[in-house]
DNA sequence: TAGATTGTTAATCGATTAACAATC
DNA sequence: TAGATTGTTAATCGATTAACAATC
């Protein structure tokens, strides 16, 4: 068995894709760790220790083949996949993410949309009719969905999370204020959008208080 | 001088925060180091490691006051600021963040909110009419906002973010898909949607082939 | 006072960086 | 072949955890 990759690599890995991406887009055929680490802000040495992670995918003397190593990591990311996602919590939120991200892009297909206010379901979005959160089980055991993108109210994320859960959901995305406590063989990504604000005041705050340090 | 917080640290700030909330929304006063990080899942040592960067909040013996150090911690993170805030680009998700998220309870104001589709200007989100992206300097010029929330397609994040960074723009809360490369005096807080989706990806595939590694 | 729990120093662990032999 | 650059091992750095004296 291999050894578990670590966190922080794996974090790098999108960052990664979308640099090779961008190069692609601009008909760069090769490129070696330096140049990247140079474009990326990052060193040379973590590149290649982040990659050879997974495989050595470079050449000595010749550096990377950015469409190959583009796919490999689109391979090790899984972004083949067809994961089946469900939205729960149709507001403006969830819908807006749904459809402004490319889904089908990045390993995942959207099958159900699902709400509780009358005024919504029914309602048509991406092509997908918002359906009762009723039929929600009923739905999951026929379509077998992996993923759910939560995007309720937070005073019901945790029940929300936990009934999913026991329907056979494997994947959270989760978009709500409210902290998501999985099981263990459940994986769960937060986009906690009020801790972005919140650390970007940080950032600001200090910056000022170390120019009046400065000034001192 | 004091010595430079660690953005580890930093990181973990809102999610203090966020436990603290809910802990005064349920009436507890106070709380140990230890009770909080079987809470939180993370080491008591580390909880009051993190805290001390900023000073002692606790009390030997009793733990901390959960209203007094919810209260310490917004001011570390600034929250009682008042940054002026504009949106650039007001499409679908960019409506949904400025709608959803309080921006008041962190630290920022929503003063203005631009775009170049003749078809959005003139339509009001709340309460803040959308305006001619033409118009920005102008606006930038009086209102003095600090921080920018970019929603742009892609291929003019970098244009916009130099320009915006020109007029005077300290702050990037970065929602597009492109990667910043700030000037050294500005901050940024990326939120990339298709990073999160793709490293979801990862950990659904990667979870499977560990449970086949096993079943060998 | 005795018990509890902090603040803080020291020890450990893991991640990043540097260095270099292997090799294209 | 000579030059370039990888893959990989070793050294460094920083972050996390453990331990404990201080003290409420």
């Amino acid at each position: 068995m291999k050894k578990q990759v670590s966190t922080s690599v794996i974090k790098r890995l999108p960052r990664y894709y979308r640099y090779l991406g961008e190069l692609l887009n601009c008909g760069v055929e090769r490129i070696s760790s330096k140049e990247l680490s140079e474009k990326m802000g990052i060193t040379a040495s973590q590149i290649r220790q982040d990659l050879n992670c997974f495989g050595g995918f470079g050449q000595q003397g010749y550096g990377y083949n950015v469409e190959y190593l583009y796919g490999e990591i689109a391979g090790i990311l899984g972004l083949n996949s067809r994961y089946k996602a469900i939205l729960v919590g149709a507001g403006k939120m969830g819908q807006a993410l749904v459809q402004n991200t490319t889904f089908e892009k990045r390993g995942f297909t959207l099958v159900g949309i699902f709400d509780t206010d009358p005024e919504k379901i029914g309602e048509e979005i991406k092509g997908i009719k918002i359906s009762d959160a009723k039929n929600i089980k009923e739905f999951i055991e026929k379509e077998k969905p992996t993923m759910a993108v939560i995007s309720t109210p937070r005073t019901v994320v945790s029940q929300v999370v936990r009934e999913l859960t026991d329907m056979g959901i494997k994947a959270f995305l989760n978009f709500s204020y409210a902290e998501i406590s999985p099981d263990d063989d459940v994986v769960v990504e937060n986009i906690h959008l009020s801790d972005s604000l919140m650390r970007l005041c940080y950032k600001i705050s200090a910056k000022g208080e170390k120019k009046s340090d400065n000034e001192e």
